[in-house]
DNA sequence: AATTTATTTCTATACTTTTAGAAATATAGA
DNA sequence: TCTATATTTCTAAAAGTATAGAAATAAATT
């Protein structure tokens, strides 16, 4: 039972990462450490906000990215417990 | 260049296991090397034949599982060292 | 040669995901 | 309060994926 919720967000981490923009996203989050939603599109070679807004909510709904509010803005970082446990391969 | 043909097999890899029939059987293959193709049929609930052969070549073609053929048969298996390297969660 | 068993390819359908524009919400600052 | 900036939600279209039945291929056995 508790297992099959750790498969569950197994599949759900794979699945987020297994996407180009989601891969990169996520790499460039453990390069650099925070980064709000619109660093982040700068970064990008050409998102629409709101397409970025929904790769974002996979990689934190699955638990491989944290998020800070300040202000208006919200900073991402890879939380780095889940990436070494299913990706480690993101902290090289 | 290289740096990004990894990525693409990085990309290969989650998407491949971001499904969960095919999550469970890179995890079945873990467990007990070397199972044929209708092995692994009878260890899943129920898959059709040629939808078993459409996961099992996404899973080789990235790389993940290797395969070996014997008769009629072909044998796959993890292929650890990539299972270390993007997923050690598998081999857990 | 005919049959059986294993696996793949073809084809079509249902389903899911990606994408982005437009409108909505939220906060900060003038 | 008004404006500007950041992010999200809604909506719909386009693209991609999962699924399985039927036909095809391949090898082993009779």
């Amino acid at each position: 039972m508790d297992d099959n919720l750790e498969i569950q967000q197994a599949v759900k981490i794979y699945k987020a990462l297994g996407e180009p923009t989601r891969l990169k996203i996520a790499q460039l989050l453990t390069e650099e450490v925070n980064l709000c939603c619109s660093e982040i599109k700068d970064k990008l070679e050409s998102v629409a906000g709101s397409t970025l807004s929904h790769h974002l909510k996979q990689l934190t709904d699955c638990g491989l990215l944290d998020l800070r509010k300040e202000g208006t803005y919200i900073y991402y970082r890879v939380n780095r417990e889940i990436a070494r446990k299913y990706a480690p391969y993101l902290l090289e």
